[in-house]
RNA sequence: GGAGAGAUGGCCGAGUGGUCUAAGGCGGCGGUCUUGAAAACCGCUGUGGGGCAACCCACCGGGGGUUCGAAUCCCUCUCUCUCCGCCA
C-alpha cells in the first residue's frame, strides 16, 4: 500500500504509479475521501476534548453533591455528535483503505515503461548447448528414465500435479539442499523452515488477498488458511507488527518449501510436463533493509541468484522488467530467465523483487532509524531458485543421444557422488 | 474434542465505573559522583493520527454495546496457558 499522505501530498506521484503500471484506480475519489476525513478530524476531536473536560467536572460536582443532571444531558448529545462523526468516519477509512489496496506501488525510475515488449535484457551468461542430435524435451527424457509418473499423479490428485519418482524425486530433494545449503553458506542467509498453511492475515500482509484470492487454494471449511503460493507470505510475515532494531539489519532469510497455486486462468498455456503445475518446490530469499539501501540489496540479491545459476552451469539471462510487466507491488523486478534446449525456449526460473516500502507498510514491518524514530522497512525477495524449470533446464540442456542426462558438478553429492543419470 | 484460567507499554506486573494523563519493577538512554568501571542517586524513555508550534485525539487482544464518563460492566470473536481425552 502506498502512504496515504501523498493523496495530499504529492497525488500527481499516486496518479503516476496507476499510469505506469497500467492500472485503473479510483485515485480522485481516494483524494476526496481523505480530503473529506481531514474535515470531519478536528471535529470529532474537538468534541472528544470537551467531553473528557466536562466529564471530569461532572466528576467533580457529584463529589461535592451537586446536582449534574442537566449537563449530563447536554454532554449526551455531544455523544450523540461524536458517534455519527465516528461511523461517517469509519465509513470513509474503510472506503479509502479498499481503494488504496488497488493502487500499485509506483515503479523505480530505471524500470522500462511499458507492457512486456519494453523488457529489456540487462545481462546473460553461459553458452546455449549446441547437439549433434535433436535434443528432446524434458517430459520425454523423464520418462524414459523413470524420473516422473504423470499419468499416475493425475490419478492421485488431477492435472498438473507432479509424482516424482526414483532419480526424479532425488534429483528434487538434492536441488532444494543444494541450494539452501549454498545460500546459507556463501551468501550469508538464515535459513528457516515455515508452516505451508497461513491465515488470512499473513496473506493479506503480502499482498495475495484480496488481490489473487482466486488463485489461491483456500481451506475455508472450517479454518480459513491458505496454502502458501511462496515461502515470501510466511516469511515475510515473520515480522508483521514488529519493530525491528537497526543495528539487525539487513535480514537475510532463506527457506524451502512447496508452493500451491491454482493457476486459475492459466488453462492450456505451457501445461506440458513441468512448466506449469499446481505444486512445486522452491526455495526463497527474502530481505528486510532499512529504506536507503533497497536498491542496493536489490543487486546483491540479484547476484546471489546469478551465482546460484552459475554453479549449475545453465545458460540463463537477466531482464529488467517493464511497468506493466511486474509485479503489482514491486518498485523494480529482475526476471531471471534459463534456457532449456528440449523446448528450445527461456523458462522464468526465478524473479527478483524490491517493494521498497509498499509491502512493509501493508504488514505494519517496521524499524528504528538512527534517531529511534520508527521507519516502514523496505522488503524484497527473489526465487533462489524455483525448482521445475531449473530441472528442465538441468535435463535437457545436459541430455546425451543416448538419453542419459549428465549432472552439473555442484549436485554430484547431493545425488551420492553419481555423474550421470541413467536408467 | 471436554473442563477451567487468562490476554495491560520492549519485558514483568498492579489496576474491577470518575486525579488512569496506566502504579511499581526490570531493561534502555542521558546526567551527577569516579582515574575508569560498578554501585548509588537524579532525569528521560510506547504507537498512530490532526495542526505540523504550543497543543489536541485515539489506542490496555479484535469487534460491538451500556454510560455524562470504560483498562474496569455487558455481548461477541480470536489467541494463549493448565488439566483430561485422542493422536503422527
Amino acid at each position: 500500500m502506498l502512504d496515504m499522505r501523498l493523496l495530499k501530498d504529492d497525488p500527481e506521484y499516486v496518479r503516476e504509479a496507476c499510469r505506469l503500471k497500467r492500472v485503473d484506480a479510483r485515485v480522485d475519489e481516494a483524494i476526496a475521501l481523505d480530503t473529506r476525513r481531514r474535515a470531519i478530524l478536528p471535529e470529532k476531536e474537538t468534541l472528544q476534548n470537551e467531553r473528557n473536560r466536562v466529564s471530569k467536572e461532572i466528576a467533580a460536582q457529584k463529589k461535592a453533591g451537586k446536582d449534574t443532571a442537566a449537563v449530563q444531558e447536554e454532554m449526551k448529545k455531544v455523544g450523540e455528535r461524536i458517534a455519527l462523526l465516528e461511523t461517517e468516519e469509519r465509513d470513509i477509512q474503510d472506503k479509502l483503505k479498499a481503494i488504496m489496496l488497488t493502487i500499485p506501488n509506483h515503479p523505480a525510475a530505471d524500470s522500462p515503461v511499458g507492457d512486456e515488449t519494453a523488457n529489456l535484457e540487462v545481462a546473460s551468461w553461459g553458452q546455449k548447448p549446441s547437439f549433434s542430435f535433436t535434443p528432446k524435451p524434458h517430459w520425454e527424457i523423464c520418462e524414459a528414465l523413470g524420473m516422473l509418473d504423470l499419468k499416475r499423479g493425475v490419478k492421485i490428485a488431477g492435472a498438473g500435479f507432479i509424482l516424482y519418482k526414483g532419480l526424479g524425486a532425488r534429483l528434487e530433494r538434492a536441488l532444494y539442499n543444494f541450494f539452501l545449503d549454498y545460500h546459507v553458506r556463501n551468501h550469508g542467509y538464515t535459513e528457516w523452515f515455515p508452516p505451508f498453511l497461513v491465515n488470512r492475515d499473513s496473506m493479506i500482509g503480502t499482498g495475495q488477498v484480496p488481490r489473487m484470492e482466486e488463485d489461491m487454494y483456500h481451506c475455508d471449511k472450517d479454518d480459513d488458511l491458505f496454502l502458501i503460493p511462496t515461502a515470501e507470505v510466511p516469511i515475510t510475515n515473520i515480522h508483521r507488527d514488529e519493530i525491528l532494531d537497526l543495528a539487525e539489519l539487513p535480514l537475510k532469510y532463506c527457506a524451502y518449501s512447496a508452493c500451491f497455486r491454482r493457476e486459475a486462468g492459466a488453462a492450456g498455456k505451457d501445461t506440458r510436463g513441468l512448466l506449469r503445475v499446481h505444486q512445486f518446490n522452491k526455495v526463497e530469499l527474502v530481505k528486510f533493509c532499512r529504506a536507503e539501501e533497497s536498491f542496493n540489496e536489490l543487486e546483491l540479491l540479484r547476484k546471489d541468484v546469478e551465482d546460484i545459476l552459475q554453479a549449475l552451469e545453465l545458460p540463463y539471462r537477466v531482464v529488467n522488467l517493464a511497468t506493466c510487466d511486474m509485479s503489482f507491488s514491486a518498485a523494480k523486478c529482475y526476471d531471471f530467465e534459463v534456457w532449456a534446449a528440449g523446448v528450445g525456449k527461456y523458462l522464468e526460473a526465478s524473479s527478483c523483487s524490491v517493494f521498497t516500502d509498499y509491502q512493509a507498510r501493508r504488514a505494519n514491518i517496521r524499524y528504528r532509524d538512527e534517531n529511534k524514530k520508527p521507519r516502514i522497512a523496505h522488503t524484497l525477495n527473489a526465487s533462489g531458485v524455483a525448482l521445475p524449470r531449473t530441472v528442465v533446464a538441468i535435463i535437457e540442456n545436459n541430455q546425451r543421444e543416448d538419453g542419459s542426462v549428465a549432472i552439473p558438478k555442484v549436485l554430484q553429492p547431493y545425488m551420492g557422488g553419481m555423474t550421470e543419470l541413467r536408467v
